[in-house]
RNA sequence: GGAGCUAUCGUCUAACGGUUAGGACAGCGCCCUUUCAAGGCGCUUGUACGGGUUCGAAUCCCGUUAGCUCUACCA
């Protein structure tokens, strides 16, 4: 018995990775991290219905791309083949150890044949409800009616069923929500494997190859959403039917929208590939999310101002602890979030900024020389919020104005303004200091102010108000370029 | 209906049972200023409710209310 940390994540392939699902994932990582142990990714696919390929490389190009890479899994490299060694890391090409496993609780009479259909199931949970209790297959008043002391074989269609406990409680000692005791009875004998021909064993259902593939592969903290806190007393008894010791459980809490309901679509964003296509940086996503039900501690304290609020990897790794996730849920603040994205673009190098806001830009922005690129990047990061709004503030150098709002023109574009424009046009020094001596000399001779005069181009070369400070305005446009602008006004 | 979880500013959160209930985001105001930002300074707003225990409760206990999860042959 090893003491190695492994951690999974463990997503049904739907059609998108839910940023909720990304900060379960990221807690698992971060602490797998933290021990240096693995880090799982395992497809839960066992509804058919709902799982493709592409879908699973949906998630898997959303992990990669918040940066959660994995020790075992799918490899991305490689379609169909896996890294690490108990695989495969698709449940639904596992079906033969769970056939395996289910076979052993029959023999140990753990598990039952239920010829129960559907119909004769909808009829007996019509009739407790209609008596005001809740329908629990072979418990209140359904008990001794199923199927469990019938001894079925499997020569006639059937599910399969487990043998809960009767009486009692169930204990589960939860590292983030400490103890919690369930009633057994408050559970029912619950279906595994889903109905099957003769001779069969069924497709089984998601709670039971949950445990065998965490036992299979090792994991030793199970670390999940909270929505699971309910399934973990139907999974215990089967941890210790099949004879495994149990894992270390942690349910961390949800993650709210706005209206204090389960987060989706109509909160704005919530698939990580929308966080991406907004311009957001996979760190800022992975600080913003560690921190919600979260607080590092650096050095044993909280962070105390705006600068201690942005930690790296390396902290985050650092200062996780289970014991310090709050047990309750939190609410999604899309505005931390665009707060945190400019911090760490106010924070990067020009260098990384300038390769990752190539999916942002128009294909011209590959052919700028590196110096170009480099004043573009210094002067728009630190006024925007996320890579997207950088590259819309640098639309300008690319895009000329077409149309020029009346309201504009007459309150910059003044006789005086243009006189002053008209001797910019003449400049030509356009080296970084010939142009601000330049411009100096300009408004010394026409006695107006550095402002007005920075507006009035503004307008002129961008059609708006808003653009980079004016020297830097007229560096990326370059002389030719701003000439060709200017014709209209002189 | 049953079982479970949760409850501090609008949001994220801090607070050995003793603090003027602290910080961050957002909002608002002022300063700086070449527009927009960034930066600086300041302000507003909170312990869900009701009972206990205690010299003393945001903190411990009970109840109420509200929200969420599970209650599937979904995961």
């Amino acid at each position: 018995m090893s003491s190695l940390v492994v951690t999974r994540f463990a997503p049904s392939p739907t059609g998108m990775l839910h940023i909720g699902g990304v900060r379960t994932a990221l807690f698992a990582w971060l602490f797998a991290k933290k021990n240096s142990g693995r880090f799982i990714l395992r497809i839960e696919d066992t509804d058919t219905d709902r799982s493709t390929e592409d879908n699973i490389r949906i998630i898997e190009e959303g992990m990669l791309w918040s940066g959660l890479d994995w020790d075992e899994g799918p490899d991305p490299q490689h379609l169909g083949s896996w890294l690490g060694d108990h695989g495969p890391y698709r449940q639904i090409l596992r079906m033969d150890i769970y056939k395996s496993k289910i076979t052993e609780l029959f023999d140990q009479g753990k598990a039952y044949r239920c010829r129960c259909t559907k119909e004769s199931l909808e009829e007996r949970r019509k009739e407790s409800e209609r008596s005001g209790k809740p329908f629990q297959y072979n418990r209140g008043m359904d008990f001794g009616r199923g199927c469990r002391d019938k001894h079925h074989d499997d020569s006639l269609p059937s599910s399969v069923r487990f043998a809960m406990p009767l009486g009692g409680d169930i204990i589960l000692e939860d590292a983030i929500k400490g103890m919690i005791k369930f009633p057994s009875d408050s559970l029912d004998d619950w279906i595994i494997a889903r109905w099957s021909e003769p001779g069969e064993i069924g497709v089984p259902t998601y709670n039971f190859s949950v445990v065998v593939d965490d036992v299979a592969m090792k994991v030793s903290h199970v670390i999940r959403g909270d929505d699971h806190v309910a399934n973990t007393p139907k999974q215990i008894p089967l941890f210790e039917a099949l004879g495994y010791t149990l894992p270390v459980f942690a349910h961390v809490p949800m993650i709210l929208g706005k209206d204090k309901q389960k987060l989706s679509k109509r909160h704005g964003a919530a698939s990580i590939t929308e966080f991406k296509d907004l311009g957001f940086l996979a760190q800022a996503v992975r600080l913003t999310l560690a921190k919600l039900s979260w607080t590092p501690k650096i050095d044993g304290k909280v962070a105390e101002s705006a600068e201690e609020e942005i930690l790296s990897d390396a902290q985050l790794i650092d200062a996780f602890n289970l014991e310090d996730i709050q047990t309750s849920p939190s609410v999604f603040d899309i505005d931390k979030l665009y707060w945190i994205n400019q911090k760490l673009i106010m924070n990067s190098t020009n260098e990384f900024l300038m390769k990752s806001l190539e999916p942002f830009m128009p294909s011209v922005w590959q052919t700028q020389d590196i110096a170009w690129k480099n004043l573009a990047v210094s002067c728009t990061k630190e006024r925007s919020r996320t890579l997207k709004e950088m590259a819309q503030s640098l639309a300008f150098c690319w895009e000329a104005p077409q149309i020029f709002e009346e309201k504009l023109i007459i309150k910059h574009l003044t006789e005086s303004n243009r006189s002053a424009i008209r001797s910019l046009n003449l400049l030509e020094d356009w080296t970084p200091q010939g142009l601000r001596d330049g411009l100096d000399r300009i408004l010394f001779e026409h006695k107006i102010a550095l402002k007005d005069l920075a507006q009035a181009l503004r307008v002129a070369l961008t059609g708006g108000t808003i653009s980079p400070p004016i020297h830097e305005t007229l560096l990326l446009l370059g002389e030719e370029e701003v000439r060709r602008r200017l014709l209209r006004w002189i």
